[in-house]
DNA sequence: CAGAATTGTGAGAAAATCATGAAAAAAGAA
DNA sequence: TTCTTTTTTCATGATTTTCTCACAATTCTG
């Protein structure tokens, strides 16, 4: 579990970092919001900590950013508990709250208490009548299963994984296909193409981001 | 036996507890959905007491995360009778239901009946016209007894037990051959291989699941 | 609208994966 | 031990999947 703590007092990060570790957490460190996008670019972070008040790039528009890159659990923290409204009414899927000074128990309770809620435990995913069961490895549209291929599937669980993020095609051939691949990059297409043919009417969620690569989009009326 | 009792409120769990404990049972404890589906995922619960209310995940929530994990037995506790309508249209495979308040000697009773109902289904599983029956260690197709070789018949149980369930050759390498074989994985498929030829027409239930492994496929019309 | 850029698609070669049979190795029974 | 059964490994061919490429269709730009 690699988490990316984010707030520009020092102390702060040190004293989290510190807690972090004896829980056997990794932490990476971030005084801003730039760096934090960079960091969330290069690495693989499981879990975000962020400040709200930075200089430069708040965390709100800093998590807005990188939620547009990968959607990773964002615990949220303020100096001021009358942000808290603010964050509610906030569009982004912040997944915990906390308002400063905290104690480093409940911290790391929530924190736990993310990862329980985020965990992979989510293997069914269900669009109307497309359904993704991941434990049973079977894809469904409208109770009927739908034979496809290993690359298929893959495919289609990484862009469900991602919904609503524009994937470039780079981005699905290191994560779908692995990062030793050095084919074609219309490799995706090809296979975005027999993915859609077998998705048959529910085709439509996948949609092709010109110049950029693909997107599964899906808006639910409560997100 | 070993019960694993999931109720938030801490008294519950303890009276509940105590009863069970005098009739021999086991007692793990869980005061959350989350909690109990890691505990459900690590240890060998035989009977699952779960309340409906709680924080976060709810009753019903829990219960279908766990049931795709294993098919154990669960009794559900509600602190409203109107709930029970709710629970008789729910899809899920829940053995019985108390009230709160409940006395602990009802209590006791249901979790006999329901150990009763489900060790005799425990041990005998049927497909249509194939059978396995642990009790006997029997296999039998059309009544037919088969002779399957020990190996066979472990792959068999252990496929049936997690039917509906893709797994992996390791898995099956580390759970039907142990965790210390270090062997060739493509071992499984010709266990599979003369394990579907001496299952003849019920063959079919055993499905290849590309680049993964295989799968028990199932589908019960009330399930 | 023409031309350029980009994506969609069909076909086929290449590669990966699985089913199977055979045979060696191991385990168990007599 | 010797014989039998079971388990494992391995090579082969069959099948499926993946990938590339060429061309068609579409979208964008000026």
């Amino acid at each position: 579990m690699k988490v990316l703590v984010c707030d520009d007092e020092q102390l702060i990060r040190e004293v989290i970092k510190e807690y972090l570790k004896r829980e056997n957490y990794e932490v990476v460190e971030a005084n801003n919001g730039y760096d934090a996008l960079e960091i969330v670019k290069k690495e693989n972070i499981d879990m975000i900590i962020m400040d709200i008040m930075m200089p430069k790039m708040d965390g709100y528009e800093a998590v807005r950013k990188i939620k547009k890159e990968k959607d990773i659990p964002v615990l949220m923290l303020s100096a001021r508990a009358e942000e808290y409204d603010k964050l509610l009414g906030f569009e982004l899927g912040i997944d915990d709250y906390m308002t400063k000074p905290f104690s480093p128990k409940e911290l790391i309770a929530r924190l736990k208490a993310i990862t329980k809620r985020t965990e992979k435990n989510e293997s069914q995913y269900t669009f109307e009548g497309l359904v993704l069961d991941d434990t049973a490895h079977e894809v469904t549209i409208d109770g009927k299963k739908v034979n496809l291929t290993p690359k298929e599937y893959e495919l289609l669980k990484y862009l469900i994984e991602n919904k609503n993020i524009a994937l470039s095609r780079e981005q699905l051939l290191t994560n779908v296909w692995g990062y030793d691949f050095y084919g074609d990059d219309r490799t995706v297409d090809t296979h975005v193409k027999t993915l859609r043919n077998n998705l048959g009417k529910y085709r439509k969620y996948i949609t092709t981001i010109r110049k950029i690569g693909y997107k599964f989009e899906y808006k639910n009326e409560n997100e």
